[in-house]
RNA sequence: GCGCCCUUCGUCUAGCGGUCCAGGACGUCGCCCUUUCACGGCGAAAACACGGGUUCGAUUCCCGUAGGGCGCGCCA
């Protein structure tokens, strides 16, 4: 029994979407699961189409998520030769033909298909025909010789046994006029080559197998196993779109999501293991298997990763956040109000900030704004619930606090939380009909840490000048 | 049009013939905790697409119907 062989195989035409992001970590966790290997292919034979922008943006993003691939990473488009060589091979066997018909001829083939209600198929008009018939100036495309009796069938580790009727499958072209080969030749040379033993990836792919395992049987090949999951709509279920979710990972990155969520998120679309909705990386890669793994299409749902984000964020430590924290700061924009780098001053208020902090935080974005009275300078800029805790009449009460806090000998939570205390009770005030318009005045936000903490973080001279900033002259 | 795949609460899912008047999670709505928010705790509403079979018995098996998805390129 050799050792477990996956691959993520992306084309390079933009950016790693949250699709092929589960796509790498299925295959990631298999192979990780059984000792195996992980190999990661460019699909980059479409020259028109694939950039190197594309190529560092898909290996980015791999890296960000934390899935790591084994050995170089092998580009298609340089293994041409070996293509070729199959295609003439295949061509000696009599499992190819040349076929000379144009690409308009095609297009009206099709069309009159479509016209007529038929099957959108090659008619396989050069099959058979006698290569002297071949028109002058013409190049040829190299066609399979597919069976046109009998059923090809795929053995899929999530969907199950997947029969066609091979009267259903057509001639597929194998090499361009060009000379340059087809993904679909392409990727049964390249998974043979590279010894690629479980093929996991999109069920749009699944008829691409079949049309495959007739290429691996005129080869003489053995195909790997297959696995073909279902695809990741958006939340109204129809495909994908940028509208809602299918965006690079790079994007949730600067959105304020931690890698770790996102794994998190992404294998329970699809895969399940009884209950278990948290899993540490350990856990997914001891628990995977494609037995689990449903046949119907997953939606994508913000509001559960930000769920899962958030408890990530809450487990995290502090001294991790603020790295995060800082590693998106250049995505940002300068509207934060924090220079980057981070001068290690703030970083360490930001740290000591973070228990009270991420206790209320779905995102790093969030995080970043709740510290907002960390940096901001004097006069804050309340928010808008927080203007609304500042009416005349809480102002008032704060200018009449004030002198039990300047007269304060000492500066920390306890001492200030017993002036505010003895100040209500002598006042006959609820503690939050104080409190709110000190957090309002202090932190600029309706929500904040607990406010005496936040006073101590501050410091006597900031929360007094804040104070004075927003009490009635 | 042809081929293939899919269908359990709004969403992700458990369920592999009786344990299901269907379980968990997110979301929603109450209540509690709390100076607020969040966290946490407790509770509620919320689903087997439809129609036929098979069976003593179907959410689970089979066949249709409807709906959805993917594919049908000298793209990948």
């Amino acid at each position: 029994m050799s050792s477990v062989v996956t691959r993520f195989a992306p084309s390079p035409t933009g950016y790693l979407h949250i699709g092929g992001a589960r796509t790498a970590l299925f295959n990631w966790l298999y192979a990780r699961r059984f000792g195996g290997r992980m190999l990661l292919r460019i699909e980059d034979t479409d020259r028109e189409r694939s950039t190197q922008g594309a190529i560092d943006a898909i290996l980015d993003g791999m890296r960000w998520l934390g899935l790591d691939w084994d050995g170089d990473v092998i580009y298609q488009y340089a293994r041409a030769e070996h293509h070729r060589e199959a295609a003439m091979s295949l061509l000696a066997s009599g499992n190819a033909y040349r076929c000379y018909a144009t690409p308009e001829e095609l297009t009206a083939m099709r069309e009159a298909a479509r016209a007529e209600g038929r099957p959108l198929r090659y008619d396989g008009r050069w099959r058979d025909r006698d290569p002297a018939d071949a028109p002058d100036g013409v190049k040829p495309v190299i066609r399979l010789r597919a069976p046109t009796e009998g059923e090809t069938v795929v053995e899929d580790a999530v969907q199950g046994r997947v029969v066609w009727q091979n009267k259903d499958l057509d001639d597929l072209v194998l090499l361009r006029s060009d000379g340059n080969p087809t993904y679909m030749l392409a990727v049964v040379v390249d998974d043979h080559d590279m010894g690629v033993t479980q093929v996991i990836r999109g069920d749009d792919h699944l008829t691409n197998a079949a049309r495959q395992r007739q290429i691996y049987d005129a080869l003489g090949w053995a195909a790997p196993a297959m696995a073909h999951i279902p695809l990741i709509h958006g939340a109204d279920g129809a495909k994908l779109s940028k509208r809602h979710g299918a965006l690079g990972v790079d994007a949730y990155r600067d959105l304020g999501y931690l890698p770790a969520a996102l794994r998190n998120y992404l294998v329970r679309l699809g895969w399940s293991h009884g209950d278990q909705e948290v899993f540490s990386t350990e856990e997914m890669i001891a628990a995977f298997d494609l037995k689990a793994i449903g046949r119907s299409p997953a939606r994508f749902d913000f509001a559960k990763l930000e769920n899962l984000n958030g408890l990530y964020i809450r487990g995290a430590a502090d001294s991790d956040l603020v790295q995060a924290i800082g590693d998106v700061l250049p995505a940002l924009g300068p509207s934060r109000g924090i220079p980057v780098p981070m001068p290690p001053d703030l970083r360490d208020r930001l740290i000591a900030a973070m228990p009270g902090l991420k206790e209320r935080a779905k995102t790093l974005v969030e995080l970043l704004d709740s510290a907002y009275y960390l940096t901001a300078a004097r006069p804050l800029v309340p928010d808008e619930k927080a203007k609304g805790l500042l009416g005349d009449e809480a102002r008032a009460r704060l200018a009449a606090l004030l002198p039990a806090l300047e007269a304060l000998p000492d500066w920390d939570a306890a001492a200030t939380e017993g002036a505010v205390r003895r100040f209500t009770e002598a006042n006959g005030l609820k503690l939050g009909q104080i409190a709110q318009p000190l957090r309002a005045a202090l932190t600029g936000r309706a929500t904040s840490p607990p406010v005496f903490d936040v006073m101590a973080v501050l410091g006597r001279a900031e929360c007094l000048g804040r104070l004075h900033d927003q009490i009635p002259a």
